[in-house]
DNA sequence: CCTACCGATCGGTAGG
DNA sequence: CCTACCGATCGGTAGG
């Protein structure tokens, strides 16, 4: 017999996921309590544990939901067939388009991963690890010969990732500079650094 | 009456203090009991609170110590005289060396500087801005026009320190590229970048 | 600076 | 006999 879901089933999970995210970053893992996101969720804590078998799974689900959707994201944009130049500046946009509304959920991906045992942690870092990839590929297009030194394109790409993750910590949705002209200005100061001749 | 302090009350301030941004940094602010912190200074607990009056005391006084290590590390760096680009390269490789051994307090800075109440964390804030500020005035040295405009010089600003303040997440001690070597990428990519003509 | 505790709240689970 | 929950409370431990 085939079990019966409820029909919000998803949607519920998923309120739980959002608030979580909200809490996690709020607070931190361990000062988010079970009690805190049950009221948050208007569900009783026994509900929490009817989707979720403990806390740390519920943690484990934000940050593979948060890094799977990058990845999506990233694999959505169209890079086939553009400049290598158009490539990075469509990587860079799509990345920060996705941490648009996501600042919570990136936010515990950089706080609370290590709480993960190893692994689930593990788990998360194969997502990680697929978008450093992506962007390596990425300034090697733009310049060759970084191809067989690992040694300098992967600070390389970590500078580009710098630059990116730490955009939540002081960008302002009404400021003057909108997501797309940061992700220009950032593509132009990669890529000219990249292409001077000190480098 | 003048009160009498242990000969080494200073010496046990910093070691409560240096243990406490280790479990901050391990378990998060929350996460980090006062028993696990007192079993790590090997006092009981309550020499703790004969420390320090509670827990966010323990946390201000780490990151207020931090960040106040960063802005006199940086101020001691001599860059009077110095050419535009050598200044930058200075005072990039000052944070990046004062960063080093300090990764549990720039964690317990960067996660749970939130957790204080508001009229500590602006005193903490005063401190960041010093920082923020210091490397703005070097970036104008090294492209005047960008005086008046801090609608681009922030986010330039703030690109710089994404990748100096995301290092601690990817850097190895024992990698192939020292702290200083990534000072002088760092310099290099950002100073091509905003030199060349599309910025 | 210690042991011995407190009010409260923690993550998790019982019966129905 | 199932699922999807609820009110109440478990044994331990938190900050103080």
């Amino acid at each position: 017999m085939a079990r019966i879901r409820s029909q919000d089933y998803d949607k519920k999970r998923q309120s739980i996921l959002k608030n979580a995210a909200l809490l996690f970053a709020d607070r931190g893992f361990a000062g988010a309590s079970m009690s805190n996101l049950a009221i948050q969720c208007s569900v009783s804590k026994a509900t929490l544990y009817h989707y979720y078998e403990n806390k740390e799974a519920i943690l484990f689900d934000v940050l593979n939901q948060h890094i799977n959707l990058l990845v999506v994201d990233l694999q959505a944009a169209e890079l086939e067939g553009k400049a290598p130049a158009k490539k990075l500046f469509l990587a860079i946009d799509a990345l920060l388009k996705s941490y648009e509304n996501a600042d919570d959920t990136h936010r515990a991906l950089i706080n609370d991963l290590q709480i993960l045992p190893k692994q689930d942690r593990r788990k998360i870092k194969v997502g990680e690890r697929i978008i450093v990839q992506y962007f390596t590929d990425i300034i090697i297009e733009n310049k060759p010969e970084l191809a067989d030194m690992p040694e300098k394109s992967m600070p390389l790409t970590m500078s580009l990732l710098g630059m990116l993750n730490w955009h939540y910590t002081w960008f302002k949705q009404d400021g003057p500079m909108t997501r797309e002209a940061y992700s220009k200005m950032v593509c132009d100061l990669f890529l000219g650094g990249l292409n001077s001749d000190k480098l």
